[in-house]
RNA sequence: GGGAGCAUAGCUCAGCUGGGAGAGCAUCUGCCUUACAAGCAGAGGGUCAUAGGUUCGAGCCCUAUUGUUCCCACCA
């Protein structure tokens, strides 16, 4: 670690060397340790195909934030870091690869084409974790899991066998929703609903018996080679004659029944709907009700199967489109509307989702989704801001079964094995198995498992589970999980049902949900509008701290924010802001030896900002533990820049440049004070707080396992406060005259301080002579000035000989002016004083609160009045 | 059709359990005062969406209204 201090901050000259100086001598790493207590963060997986966006930086800033915090506070913390396998996204990616070299899938067959996954994940794998340490992030690498890593695979086998064994997984023929693009079953929470711009097709059916015609109307035609009934409402007069009666399918030409169910609504259209069971959820249901058969007309690319030789082979929409014009030729159509729809899309391609009838792996839900639903409700787990459990309750009892089988390979194998002579299933966790009936091999079910099934056993799989290991019991349940809102029905739902069910336990015991990153529009970012910002070039630019600043700056949990070069420079400016602080101190104690703890005697300004950062302590503390990063960061902030180097620096000037004890008290000071900030701000923006901590008086490593600061009594100094302010408000008041009179500070004049507490302003004489442009500073209990400039302040009145550069009559209005404003506000208080509902209901404390102040606008007025009667 | 969030300075947003409204940026004025012009010192700017209510006292609590964003939902 580098003595000295760069003259500019430059962060890309210290970060990485930094970051790999914590992670070298493991500074990350949390063990199992009984004399401390645990803090454990499962960082939430990103995926291997993933690259750094800013949805990432802002997830992995805030759990830094509370890592660094707790470990700072002396806790084992635990962040464990890891990557998800991204099933779809993956198998995807290989695909394509392979397609540019002209091989399939079907091809090189399943073991080949595993080979190329885990090649794959080898090279591009570690990409996203690399970067992740561009942010600074201090998890326990050591510790770095995958989804699909032997452990997870074993947690997921036995998470599979208990759940099948107790019937809460079942295989069935149902209706899924099915990505004719990923070629794979898809779960509901999966598909997006999009509006589209569509059409209405109005059709008519003829009646088999030739007596008429029934009027329907659709948005999805090509379906209509799948229909097996038409529907009407039992209730519907118009129709209920004609229920039981068969009609013809138009271009099929095949029979069908009208029936009557509910679900028709009569004010809707014509009243009449058909039905598709292999092709719609709602009339797969129909189906079931009235025992239709159930057609599927399309294969896995949603092309029309070879049943229908006039279309087969055609895609949805070509066969829409003949299918159409077949029907105007039947005479079937009756007219063609513009409609507006919602239409459910693939959340990964964005393709439009197919309903399909097919055989796939489900989870019973409703057993598990019972506890989850209590354990927030009873406080085991609670969300910050706590309005989001409502989202969570209406994902949890609204649940229907999760379809959980992928049509993939890159994933975990479902532990299910079939006996192709006799059709025994078994399931196990094994990797192979014998029939027990006719002891033949058994064939594995091809499909793999949907991604958030090995995701959902993340807070407990990574410590060991299934086994009984020491960082289960000693990091389980973990102690927060930090994510976006959009991950909430995806996996912080189905975490919460897995630990329960299979740990016994919550996985987490809070959830303190962000919102999205948007531009500086308010859009989401995009790769389709082209407009997100990578967070690696913002960090090479500025500096991952500024980034990390930029992030948690009034960043409130759950809401969105908005990112901007404003911001980011705010925040760059900030760290420079520090950075100068500490060369300033290095100007400073370089030739001196200087201890870093606070000297015996303090004067009142170090007695002043020793007892602020005491309170600033306090309150950071506060509302770090209260998840209030945001305002927590901005009291460090305020503290740092107005405190310290816009106040206490410039009060120590004086001192440093004189000889003896009180200079090198001033010093010590500094850097105290300097290096208690350092720590607290050292969550948030890690690198420069380490790099500056290195260059200061220290002993110990690292700044990351100082001892996080906590406020104490000795440093509270409540008499030094109240006679800085009194000295700070009157130079602020000088200040501003002088401002306002366009006096510039190279003018210097003298100053006469009337004031009944002539000690404290004694004391601080130098201060105004540096800040407030004093030539000379007098103080007493009170002058006889005519002529001059008045300023009054709560405890003092000022006087400024300037006659020449003053215009009487103006300062007059002025102070006129001054005296009005004064009246009006000892009125406000004074009318709460003769409140009599005040004065009775009103705590103590605000009321005597009230009566100081009436009494300090009093005194004010008077010397308003007076200074008045000077100028006269 | 349900549910939730948001509405505070020109812009972006804070505002903890109710005690006379804050920050950053932008604007204006004056300063190169040797840590920092990525800076210093000042200034202007807000009926806290609207209307009621509770309270001694409301940006904050309650009700309604308007605008806005998001989530969910089987109107073919």
């Amino acid at each position: 670690m580098s003595k000295e201090l760069a003259k500019a901050y430059n962060p890309s000259e210290f970060e990485d060397r930094i970051y790999q100086f914590w992670e070298k001598s493991g500074f990350f790493h949390a063990e199992v340790d009984n004399t401390k207590k645990p803090y454990s963060i499962m960082m939430p997986p990103p995926n291997i195909t993933g690259q750094l966006h800013m949805g990432h930086a802002l997830d992995n800033t805030l759990q830094d934030i509370l890592i660094r915090f707790k470990r700072m506070q002396g806790y084992s913390a635990l962040w464990l870091p890891g990557t998800d396998h991204a099933s779809i996204a993956t198998e995807a990616k290989i695909v394509e690869a392979m397609r540019k070299e002209g091989v399939t899938k079907e091809e090189i067959g399943r073991k080949k084409f595993l080979e190329r996954a885990w090649n794959w994940k080898a090279e591009y794998g570690g990409r996203i974790v690399k970067q992740l340490r561009k942010m600074g992030s201090s998890a326990d690498w050591e510790r770095e899991r995958f989804t699909m890593d032997e452990g997870c695979n074993k947690a997921v086998k036995n998470v599979f066998v208990r759940l099948y064994d107790k019937g809460l997984i079942y295989r069935g023929e149902r209706i899924i929703n099915w990505c004719p693009h990923c070629l794979t079953s898809i779960s509901d929470a999966e598909v997006e609903y999009e509006e589209q711009a569509g059409h209405f097709w109005h059709l008519r059916y003829p009646l088999a018996d030739g007596s008429g015609y029934i009027n329907l109307a659709t948005t999805r035609p090509e379906t209509l080679l799948g229909d097996t009934a038409v529907a009407v409402n039992p209730k519907d007069e118009r129709y209920k004659a004609l229920v039981g009666k068969m009609l013809i399918l138009p271009i099929v030409h095949r029979e069908i029944p009208i029936v009557a169910d509910e679900y028709v609504e009569m004010d809707f259209g014509t009243g009449v709907v058909k039905i598709t069971p292999a092709h719609d959820p709602n009339d797969f249901e129909v189906g079931l009700r009235h025992q239709l058969p159930v057609i599927n007309v399309m294969t896995d690319d949603a092309k029309i199967t070879s049943d229908y030789p006039q279309y087969a082979g055609m895609d949805r929409y070509e066969a829409r489109k003949a299918i159409v014009a077949d029907l105007e030729k039947e005479g079937a159509l009756v007219k063609i509307e513009d409609y507006t729809h919602n239409v459910g899309t693939c959340y990964r391609c964005s393709t439009t989702v197919e309903p399909r009838v097919s055989k796939q792996w489900f989870v019973k839900m409703k057993p598990l989704a019972g506890p989850a639903i209590d354990a927030v409700k009873n406080g085991d787990t609670q969300f910050v801001p706590p309005h989001f459990e409502k989202t969570y309750f209406h994902w949890l009892e609204n649940i229907r079964d999760w379809c959980i089988s992928r049509q993939l390979w890159w994933g975990h194998q479902i532990p299910a094995f079939y006996c192709d002579d006799c059709g025994e299933t078994v399931v196990t966790k094994e990797n192979e198995a014998n029939c027990p009936k006719c002891g033949k091999p058994m064939r594995q079910d091809p499909d793999t498992l949907d991604t958030w099934f090995s995701s959902a056993l993340w807070p407990f799989s990574t410590l060991g589970w299934p086994d009984h290991t020491p960082e289960l019991d000693y990091f389980y349940p973990t102690s927060v999980l930090v994510t976006g809102y959009d991950i909430i029905p995806f996996w912080v739902m189905r975490m919460m049902f897995s630990g329960l069910e299979h740990v016994g336990k919550v996985p987490f015991g809070k959830v303190l949900i962000h919102g999205l990153v948007r531009d500086a529009q308010g859009r989401k970012m995009s790769k389709s509008l082209g407009n997100g910002i990578d967070p690696l070039e913002v960090i090479d630019q500025f500096g991952a701290d500024a980034l990390r600043l930029t992030l948690v700056t009034g960043n409130a949990p759950g809401n969105d924010m908005r990112y901007s070069e404003e911001k980011i420079t705010a925040s760059r400016n900030f760290a420079n802001k520090l950075w100068n602080a500490a060369r300033f101190i290095h100007m400073n104690i370089d030739d001196y030896d200087v201890k870093n703890e606070l000297p015996d005697k303090l004067a009142a300004e170090d007695k002043w900002i020793v007892s602020t950062l005491n309170t600033v302590i306090q309150e950071v503390t506060e509302n770090l533990e209260k998840y209030e990063l945001g305002v927590a960061v901005q009291k460090l902030y305020d503290f740092i820049w107005d405190c310290l180097c816009d106040w206490y620096i410039e009060l120590t000037k004086s001192r440093l440049q004189s000889e003896g004890n009180s200079a090198q008290n001033a010093r010590q000071v500094l850097v105290w004070v300097m290096t208690q900030s350092l720590k607290l701000l050292h969550p948030f923006m890690p690198f420069i707080t380490e790099e500056i901590w290195q260059s200061m008086p220290h002993s110990g490593e690292t700044i990351m396992l100082e001892e996080y600061p906590v406020y104490t009594e000795e440093h509270s100094f409540p008499e030094a406060e109240k006679q800085m302010n009194m000295i700070m408000d009157a130079i602020k008041a000088i200040r501003n005259r002088r401002s306002e009179m366009n006096v510039p500070p190279s003018r210097k004049a003298k100053v006469f301080i009337a004031a009944k507490d002539t000690v404290t302003f004694q004391n601080g004489r130098l201060f105004f002579s540096r800040l407030a442009s004093a030539s000379e500073v007098n103080v007493a209990e009170s002058y006889d000035i005519d002529g001059a400039v008045t300023i009054v302040t709560a405890d003092a009145k000022i006087y400024i000989p300037m006659d020449e550069l003053v215009d009487k009559d103006a300062e007059l209005k002025r102070l006129n002016k001054e005296l009005e404003t004064a009246q009006k506000d000892l009125m406000f208080n004074e009318k709460k004083l003769n409140n009599q509902g005040f004065m009775a209901k009103a705590p103590e404390k605000v009321v005597a609160e009230v009566k100081a102040n009436a009494a300090k606008f009093a005194e004010k007025i008077e010397m308003i009045k007076a200074a008045i009667d000077a100028l006269k």
